[in-house]
DNA sequence: CATGCGCCGTAACGTACGGTACGGTACGTG
DNA sequence: CACGTACCGTACCGTACGTTACGGCGCATG
């Protein structure tokens, strides 16, 4: 609903406007990571040192910055997709715990719960899709960029399923198990990084033990 | 908050108050299923027929109402517990399976995903401990519930895990997986009887194949 | 029958916030 | 230098909603 604006504004090159831009995005995010509540248009601004009418100018309404907000963060955590070559047990091993971590960190982070928490705030009010924009960014994409690593160990011989969704949300299960619904939540869980590579880990093994091809034929379906 | 005027009013033994403080709450609940932005004080008396002075009264102000609420549906849920007798392999698949259907059945209901939907909105500002109640309710409740038949399993040589708590997490993972985050967001996923039914079956499934004592050695820690 | 209490329905109040309008300033362009 | 553009800061408007106040009714009690 912003985008014509925005696309207005990335066409005039001669200005630093997209850095600006940037600025305020960020500012959208600290104000989050404070507390959702002190999210207002009056906070942005101020905290972004612009004024309100740039906001609406710029992002059309609320939602139009949230959205903003939401690809913008997105566009900073795209990390270190999986690039083939030749893949063994501790090449899998060490991708899976890889991706393990980054996951858990990313649902951990401050800023991803505050981002979670006013998406689903806005697919409990039905309007706008916010909630479809994080789950595209969020748990679609990282289904997708960890299934290239699945798919190329199962060719390897070294991983054994059927349907590679489902042998995803099983690692995701394994990976994630409550953690995210209690931060949401608000339950105090302190996830060090000790905690995130023992999490991982273990996640990992635990994977292993139900899809790996090796020496164990006991992996049925998905 | 409120339970001192709740109180006074379970002491008042002559009237049907306390049916009709259900029947409000009830309000709350239907108001919620419809969508969280309905959820004002006036459409709730309105829907309840009764007074906004009313609710004031009882439950001292909204939220006190949504903590009401929530331990209201809470109430209403807690079913089966384990009950022991003699534990074989059978009957301890039938009860991990037993628990994941009740489990998948509650956090995709309309009922439980608007309940988390305020309460982690409530955590996001904060203010109050709805997102505790709904956690001590919801994730640690049925924890609770389950770990004495994990425990059970155990003694009678039909499991092998160190720590209770970390292999009910385990469980809860390949239970949960990524649904009740796909819900939260606002995914349109169907979980009819048939998929939990199948979801369960395989979550249990490949729980045994992680902790199952028979014949499979390779359990390692929690 | 008179009294009082609890509750319903509704009006009213205060505030917070999304959204808009406007004056003032810096800067790039003719 | 005159002009237009983009933006900052702030005042302002309308509305939604939590909360309070009030008038009226039904009922239970003495």
């Amino acid at each position: 609903m912003s985008s014509t604006v925005q696309d207005e504004a990335e066409t005039r090159p001669g200005r630093d406007s997209s850095a600006r831009r940037g600025e305020v995005l960020d500012a959208v995010l600290d104000l989050l990571a404070e507390g959702a509540d002190g999210l207002t248009m009056s906070a942005v601004a101020r905290r972004a040192s612009c004024s309100k009418e740039t906001l609406y100018k710029w992002f059309g309404d609320r939602d139009g910055l949230l959205t903003a907000t939401v690809q913008w963060q997105a566009s900073k955590v795209r990390a270190g997709a999986y690039e083939n070559g030749r893949l063994d047990g501790l090449a899998l091993r060490a991708g899976l715990e890889a991706y393990a971590v980054t996951w858990l960190k990313v649902i951990s982070s401050r800023t991803s719960i505050a981002l979670n928490r006013v998406a689903i705030g806005h697919a409990a009010s039905g309007r706008s899709n916010l909630g479809r924009i994080v789950l595209a960014n969020g748990r679609f994409a990282i289904g997708e960029r960890l299934k290239p690593l699945l798919e190329a160990a199962r060719d390897a011989g070294l991983l054994a399923f059927d349907d590679t969704e489902a042998a995803f949300r099983t690692f995701f299960g394994l990976v994630a198990r409550d953690v995210q619904i209690r931060l949401l939540l608000g339950d105090k869980i302190r996830m060090s990084e000790g905690d995130i590579a023992e999490d991982a880990r273990r996640a990992t093994e635990q994977f292993l033990a139900l899809h790996g091809a090796r020496k164990s034929p006991a992996n049925r379906r998905a």
